[in-house]
DNA sequence: GTGAAAGCGCTAACAG
DNA sequence: CTGTTAGCGCTTTCAC
């Protein structure tokens, strides 16, 4: 039925020895015959099996990407990037969503092992715990998580894009700045707080709980915290979002309830998703390298499979400048602002 | 290094066959030695290597998911859909991007064929020519697609989903709507134009080229094409693009301009991506029942690999009402429109 | 330059 | 109930 290196042996009269060698361009056959058997195996339609290669040859040229939310646009960003140098390395990607519970992920992991996949990056900013040897002995990588010890790493300081979006802000005048949280379990949600709580202090401005709103990392979650924020209003001229996509959120709130971005309410967020530049006003963000932090990655996990050196990787973040953030009456330092794009 | 069946079998001193056994809860072994053999199996951290399981079995328990685009994010949510149903199934899925150019695609099905996967989706949405055999004996479905005969499909006709889009419109008053076209090499493309143009003219309204704009499924696209309908203007009441990227785009266009939606122009969009809730204002649109599709794609393929029975799938859409379209001055019948959500 | 044979780690007859 | 033995399809010594 399918055609194998016995079957091309046979239609070449020559040994399957020959035939692998032919085929795979290894020396020891001469040229005539090596051509010979590549078009016959060429007409017989002849496909190595790539399982038993891998069972001899103890790779796969498969590795493995974990999500954890295939569904937020940060991730297929970071995806792109890493997809093309694993093409360039020719290894196959797999990509598969990471269970967030640590247990099914070590399962997923372990999967994956038996699977012989060659590598593993697993993004772990929705992860909480740095398990110790989560990757059990396969090359892995962790992609949007600081140094958690067990792996080499490529990520951005989360803290400190916080605190640059926050610092843009209160360049604009703004004194009372609401933050609307990630989700509470996780530890990008705690260091982008941390960053802005520091901004806030920095500047003498509060930054206590009146000014914390629950988030999900989602659309749902910044829409429900704007309401609450507007319900509250307590002086608050301006919004960090914890990540775009909660503060396309905050601008659907906002546009729902007739309250005009950035007359009434100045909105930053985090991450630089491609979608950030067409919401309704363009989104002001602080935006993560993410086609590169994927890049990074992958050409970092290579490395590592190769058994060459590797180590931790922080890339810098940059500020955006949307349509979202509105210089505030208040005294504030900083230039004039960028008014809008109309 | 690795633990083999070899070393579970010496260290309980028993044969390789009975460890096989055990571990795969095959009869033949009595319950008190199998337990034994699990336990120091699992002591000694013996995990299988599925690739020598797979050469014998012949099957690899693995199925691939190919997608045009990644970053669209339509298809994160029909990902999902497939996930789900391939979990159940125990099924590890590959998603990996399909080269759009059929000749790359086809190379891209071959590797996978060598990879020896139990079969493939490929989401042809983006496709142009039907390809005779593109799957050359592996099970395969094609997703978002109308029927190609080669593969059993699972889809939403399209054309009439671009019809009803239409319809909307035409309901709430509209005389003059332009389209928003999508790729011009896709077939899905010509289906929804033709959908558009068919309520047109079954209305007796214009569908000329003066009202067709160049799109590319992207926010790029519509923020272009909207700059041009807004130059242009020429009576144009409501543009129905062609889907709810562009729809995105436009609405940011006309935010930037200041135009408002739907006071000024209405827009509708189609496909129900979750994002289109978030626009602002909300987007109207003719929603796909996106995690449908991919669920019934998996399931369909699962039954092609088992042999049985297949058959094509359609699946209905359905409009979602947002806050995007308004009635128009003109005469027009319909119901009265919902005014937006504020 | 070419072939015979061993073996990757596992499952599945077939004997005992 | 348990062990021996063949392969799955391929690469790779090792002889010739």
């Amino acid at each position: 039925m399918v055609v194998t290196v016995y079957d091309v042996a046979q239609a070449t009269g020559l040994s399957i020895a020959s035939v692998s060698r032919a085929l795979n361009g290894r020396p020891g056959v001469s040229a005539a015959t090596s051509e010979r058997i590549v078009k016959i195996a060429a007409d017989m339609g002849y496909q190595p099996n790539e399982v038993a290669r891998s069972l001899v040859a103890k790779a796969t040229q498969t590795i493995a990407l974990l999500v954890p939310d295939i569904t937020n646009p940060f991730f297929p960003e970071l995806v792109k990037g890493v997809q093309s140098v694993a093409d360039e390395g020719d290894q196959l990607l797999l990509l598969l969503d990471a269970p967030s519970d640590p247990h099914r992920l070590a399962d997923r992991l372990a999967a994956l092992r038996r699977k012989q996949v060659d590598g593993v990056i697993v993004v772990a900013s929705e992860l909480d715990s740095a398990d110790d040897d989560l990757f059990h002995g396969i090359p892995g990588v962790f992609l949007d998580r600081a140094g958690s010890g067990s792996a080499p790493s490529v990520s951005v300081d989360q803290e400190q894009a916080a605190y640059l979006a926050t610092r843009h802000l209160i360049s604009r005048g703004h004194r009372r700045i609401a933050h609307v949280l990630g989700p509470e379990n996780l530890a990008v949600s705690a260091l982008r707080r941390r960053g802005w709580e520091r901004a806030c202090h920095e500047a003498g401005l509060p930054a206590d709980d009146d000014l914390v709103f629950h988030g999900d990392f989602l659309e749902e979650g910044g829409f429900h915290a704007a309401e609450q924020i507007l319900d509250a209003r307590d002086g608050i001229t301006a919004v960090f979002a914890a990540n775009d996509l909660s503060a396309i959120g905050v601008l659907a709130c906002c546009a729902a309830r007739g309250v005009s971005v950035p007359e009434d309410l100045s909105v930053i967020g985090l991450d630089g998703i491609e979608l950030a530049r067409f919401t309704a006003p363009a989104l002001t963000t602080v935006a993560q390298p993410i086609r590169e932090l994927g890049e990074r990655a992958c050409a970092l996990l290579l490395d590592v499979i190769s058994g060459a050196p590797a180590g931790d990787v922080v890339l810098p973040v940059r500020l955006i400048d949307g349509a979202s953030v509105q210089a505030h009456s208040g005294d504030g330092g900083g230039s004039p602002t960028n008014g809008g794009q109309r």
